[in-house]
DNA sequence: TCGAATCTTCAGAGAACTTTGAAGACTGCG
DNA sequence: CGCAGTCTTCAAAGTTCTCTGAAGATTCGA
């Protein structure tokens, strides 16, 4: 490994906790600090020492979330693909499904214990505060797309 | 398992797909939806018809970033554990952790790659997006504290 | 339409993680 | 001070998930 995969290695990692597959996010990390402007399937398994087969999965994914995408190469053979632009914020909004997750789990909750019992007035906590960031985030994520 | 188990589980499904381990994530959805004021670990193996040692270290787990917490129980010899007020703006702040860890991935990424490569500039734009979540979200919660 | 290059899919091997259960530590009561 | 009840720790078993590699599908050029 050179000395330039060192720091693509931590960032996989750290995408990694944030609950991303270890080949996607290392192959996203790739993508990210690599001097070309796309990458192919091919370059992207020689360069992490991967199977073609990790590498199909890990792009069909990126590509399906937004992350990545691929890049009409006329004249090859060969898929092209490409970090896009804005990706982070895209990467944000789906995490931002979670709190939609949760914000629901606490609903259904409040339905069978009512309102008025321990657990519902725990639960009703939990569901405005879910509330307020699934409200209250987005509008976040728009403010730092004007502000760039 | 009883009718109110099911939205119990549900949301421990949920917290697991935001990275809580499954058996912490079930005990932590147990003191959400008991109607009783607190738990002891034996009450809660019972309930989730797990081991005492499951028990044991999801609750040592869910203490320590300050989830639930220990209630002194005079003349008892069990330990009481209890959903802890605003425990949810704890959890969000656990995750911003990860934010502050993105951003030092980019900016450590910059250092090796230098400001005015391609990879440099990609980057660059990743380290200002986390930058910008790492002021602004302690904010977002504070404001649900005062608003609350 | 055929052939070569590339990508995709999927079953199985292997690694990593979870959970358990038993042994030991601690706590408070008698 | 000893005992009963409760909690904690840790090695091992079980389970789940990941990665590979080979076979099949697809795409482009001739």
């Amino acid at each position: 490994m050179s000395a330039l995969s060192d720091p693509a290695e931590h960032l996989a990692l750290a995408l990694t906790q944030g609950g991303m597959q270890r080949m996607t996010a290392r192959v996203l990390a790739a993508l990210l600090f690599t001097e070309q402007d796309t990458l192919t399937a091919g370059e992207i398994a020689e360069s992490l020492t991967i199977s073609s087969g990790s590498v199909s999965t890990a792009l069909k994914a990126l590509v399906s979330v937004g992350l990545i995408e691929k890049v009409p190469a006329p004249g090859s053979r060969r898929e092209h693909f490409r970090f896009r632009e804005g990706a982070w914020a895209t990467l944000m909004s789906e995490q931002n499904q979670l709190v939609k997750v949760m914000r629901e789990a606490a609903e259904q909750g409040i339905a069978v214990t009512g309102r008025d019992s321990a657990a519902g007035r725990r639960l009703a906590e939990m569901r405005d505060f879910y509330d307020y960031l699934w409200r209250e985030l987005p509008a976040l994520i728009d403010h730092w797309k004007a502000h760039r």
